[in-house]
DNA sequence: AGTGAGACCCGAACGC
DNA sequence: TGCGTTCGGGTCTCAC
């Protein structure tokens, strides 16, 4: 669901949004999605201001003046509006700020949690995350050298958020088709040209995706242009059975270990 | 090490 | 219309 890309367009549109904004209140409906009793939550939260909003991988990172940390992660499902108090969904908000004039909703976390913790604890929850694809130190060397020492299967790989932070179901199909290769591909298959395109396209198709929005459904708040943008510009990911964009044969869906996987056997191998 | 299964959770989609 | 059932999907954990 949401991945790097509309965390990123999540994380520009707060850092405009609600930076140097106090909370004001806090309503828990779902007390598992916090990681605290509501009390101390709403005593920590309330009357604090947020300095920076930071996103790693697929969390976001909500930095308060009180150096504590609110760490989210939308899990499938999941997702933000910011509005009023008449925008209330019917469906169930687990958790809602209070900022300024406008109220912040957590839709949807079903699996996902906003927690909040300690710049001591944050660094400590996210050690295990391998590095950021768009990071200017993870070079096609890096990514090589990564690769090198693996025998699974491709897209397992891509996923795997101790591996790679931030890439999902939908960008690794991407990522794979853009560079003409099937995610299915064992990774010591791959030959230096192969991994050098993967690098690329990784680059280009995020960046794309960021550019656009990325694809979730609901804007963050009402004239939001910008988020959900990339929702009609996937080329593969849930377009089974689909006229290839490229090619025009019907795109195959498979399983990798309960995972769906989009591809075009024409113009990928 | 890689792979697969099960758990988590609940809205949505489906079947009758 | 409405009730019950199934499914999905990221991540963690535990087997093999």
């Amino acid at each position: 669901m949401p991945e790097l890309p509309e965390m990123e367009t999540y994380r520009r549109l707060l850092q405009q949004q609600i930076v140097g904004l106090t909370i004001t209140d806090t309503h828990v409906e779902r007390e598992k999605t916090i990681n605290m009793s509501p009390d101390p939550f709403a005593q920590i939260l309330h009357g604090s201001r947020f300095t920076l909003i930071d996103r790693r991988g697929k969390h976001l990172l909500l930095h308060l003046e009180n150096s504590h940390v609110l760490l989210l992660h939308l899990m499938l499902g999941g997702f933000l509006y910011l509005g009023t108090a008449e925008d209330k969904l019917s469906r169930t908000s687990q958790v809602t700020l209070s900022i300024g004039n406008r109220i912040l909703y957590f839709h949807g976390l079903r699996l996902g949690y906003l927690h909040l913790l300690t710049s001591e604890q944050i660094d400590e929850r996210l050690s295990e995350l391998g590095p950021e694809p768009l990071a200017p130190s993870f070079t096609p060397a890096q990514f090589s050298q990564q690769l090198s020492g693996k025998r699974g299967i491709l897209k397992t790989a891509l996923v795997d958020q101790h591996w790679l932070a931030g890439i999902g179901n939908c960008y690794s199909d991407e990522i794979c088709f853009h560079a003409g290769i099937l995610p299915t591909r064992r990774i010591p298959t791959l030959t230096s040209e192969e991994v050098t395109r993967l690098y690329h396209s990784m680059q280009a198709v995020l960046k794309e995706a960021m550019q656009y929005g990325g694809y979730m459904e609901t804007p963050l708040y009402k004239g939001d242009g910008l988020t959900g943008g990339f929702n009609d510009r996937c080329r593969v990911y849930d377009r089974g059975g689909e006229p290839c964009l490229r090619c025009g044969h019907a795109i195959a869906l498979d399983k990798l270990s309960s995972r769906k996987v989009f591809f075009c056997t024409h113009c990928q191998n």
